[in-house]
RNA sequence: CGCGGGGUGGAGCAGCUUGGUAGCUCGUCGGGCUCAUAACCCGAAGGUCGUAGGUUCAAAUCCUUCCUCCGCAACCA
């Protein structure tokens, strides 16, 4: 039987379109989700929209619609964009999903019982005209930020979640598994700012707004919001208070939380505490990824440089985006995105590196022997080379997925091509072909189409269009990573079908002038 | 003294755990080749590894000072 793996991404708040800084992360999720099940795994891959809160009634409120029909707009906006941009996710789970709020109730009353929730006073800066509680450490001058009038003690009936009970138990179980938070960076920070200063209770239900989940016994409450988004990774998988589904059991607990490295807190402290007071395990590795910076600066509406991955791919092909974002983020530093760097990576590595190789290749197959895939002739030292090369690189591109480098293992990919490259200039066919060394010939070619097939099976968890762009070409359906154990999986004999360019190169200058208009 | 991360040739990064010829990609310059998308291959220039000090036969790598950039600082998501 097939070993499960569970991956998901955070649910996205639906408060607007998400830019691309937002939308790498689904790509991100679907690489390894992809890769994984080229492994071989039986992958479960969830993702979704976050879409109760106070921002969202208020959203709503200024676009003039309900919170439901915004929330219906936003969540049909981000699913496109996740479907655009090609990812495999296997469901998407909404949080105003009658299932998951009727789950989420179900939750909040267990904790309850278990006398893990109780009712208690909220205790805070208030601000009456603004109707925000404020923190002291939010105060501008000691006066309300929004408003700058003065704000006063108040307080108000609220529901709390023990969190102080957890946390000598969190501070054990961080400490003795350190591949739980991810990058390592992250686990100190938790530890030295949030949990060992000490864990005050949650404050887990609001009663100055009504867009969210009621609190069934008390409904005047509504949810907290993450109590609410948090829980979306176990009840659409069949989690029940009672009887959970075989689903569950066979899923949970999940193998990766894919997040953002801003909602690390919740995913490692929230989040494990409520799953205990539930008595549940906790999730294997929770990786919060760094951040796609646009020009060195935060990407954010307000400040006017949102980029969307939807208009990027129209400029430039889908896996021409999939690949920057994949490749230019570091494990734990932020990348960034310009329009010059995106375009002198679509160039030199998409255009010049695999693209050209690929048609060259496929245009002195043609030449030297009409399309059809030749037999291995004579192997030289040079051959050799270039199949370890390609044996290499399998092997670094799976170990660098295996702890979730993926910039990393793209790089290994192309080292195929990089080689491949080489190795037409080492072996110079046409040379060879003028001298009629047809054997020798017929060796490099065949090595060459076989290198490239081999770099497209493990293209394909990436780059899944330009992947199957390639097999197409080569006229072949050896696509799983079984076919790639061995170099020679190419069936000779075949006849490739014509070439045509992956990736059509971008004149830089032009291309910024245009986009100026 | 709040916590954490970074500062390496023009750009982006690796190396630092387990000290010992400073590596990769892009860009620039020169050469080669002509199968190919002005692509590909080779070579060169360019770095006192933020600063000051210390440990050591030897430090980008370990310790300390300072400068600087960035993130976080909890009931907003």
């Amino acid at each position: 039987m097939k070993e499960k793996y569970y991956i998901s991404t955070a649910i996205a708040y639906t408060s607007g379109k998400p830019h691309i800084g937002n939308t790498y992360e689904i790509i991100l999720a679907d690489a390894i989700a992809r890769f994984k099940r080229a492994q071989g795994y039986d992958v479960y891959f969830q993702t979704g929209t976050d879409e109760h809160g106070e921002k969202i009634e208020l959203k709503a409120k200024d676009a003039g619609v309900t919170p439901q029909e915004y929330v219906d707009k936003v969540a049909a906006q981000i699913q496109e964009i996740w479907d655009k941009m090609n990812t495999s996710y296997d469901y998407f789970i909404r949080t105003t999903n009658k299932e998951h709020e009727a789950k989420v109730q179900k939750i909040f009353k267990k904790m309850y019982d278990k006398g893990d929730i109780y009712k208690g006073e909220y205790k805070g800066l208030y601000c009456t005209p603004c109707e925000s509680f404020w923190t002291e450490s939010q105060l501008v001058d000691g006066k309300c930020p929004d408003c700058g009038r003065d704000v006063e003690e108040k307080s108000e009936e609220a529901y709390f979640f023990k969190l102080s009970k957890y946390q000598d138990r969190l501070v054990e179980y961080i400490e003795t598994h350190p591949e739980f938070i991810q990058p390592e960076s992250r686990k100190n920070e938790m530890l030295n700012n949030f949990i060992k200063p000490g864990l005050q209770d949650l404050c887990v239900s609001r009663t100055s707004f009504s867009w969210g989940i009621p609190v069934d016994f008390d409904p005047k409450h509504v949810v907290y919001v993450w109590l609410d988004a948090l829980t979306n990774y176990i009840t659409e998988i069949g989690y029940d208070t009672e009887n959970p589904a075989d689903n569950f059991n066979k899923l949970w607990p999940a193998d990766l939380h894919l997040i953002g490295k801003d909602i690390i807190r919740f995913h490692t402290i929230y989040w494990p505490c409520f799953l205990w007071s539930l008595d549940l395990d906790l999730p294997k590795q929770v990786f919060g990824h760094p951040w796609l910076l646009t020009n060195n600066d935060k990407i954010g509406k307000s400040r006017g440089n949102a980029v969307y991955a939807d208009d990027l791919a129209d400029l430039f092909g889908v896996d021409a985006v999939r690949y920057y974002v994949l490749h230019e983020i570091p494990f734990a530093n932020d990348g960034n995105l310009t329009y010059e760097l995106m375009i002198e990576r679509y160039n030199s590595d998409l255009a010049n590196i695999l693209g050209n190789l690929v048609n060259r290749t496929i245009s002195m197959a043609k030449k030297y022997f009409d399309g059809i895939v030749p037999e291995i002739g004579i192997e030289e030292d040079i051959d050799i080379d270039l199949r370890n090369t390609v044996k290499e690189s399998i092997h670094a591109t799976s170990n660098a997925m295996e702890s979730l480098k993926v910039a990393e293992a793209i790089d290994h990919v192309f080292e195929i091509f990089r080689r491949s490259n080489k190795y037409i200039d080492e072996t110079c066919p046409w040379t060879l072909a003028k001298e009629e060394k047809t054997e020798k010939l017929q060796t490099v070619i065949y090595n060459l189409l076989e290198s490239i097939r081999v770099g497209a099976v493990l293209l394909h968890s990436f780059l899944p269009e330009t992947s199957e762009k390639i097999f197409a070409q080569l006229n072949t359906d050896k696509v799983d990573f079984d076919s790639i154990k061995e170099f020679g999986g190419l069936e000779s004999g075949k006849t490739l079908n014509e070439p045509s360019a992956l990736f059509a190169r971008i004149d830089k200058d032009k291309f910024l002038e245009e986009l100026q208009k």
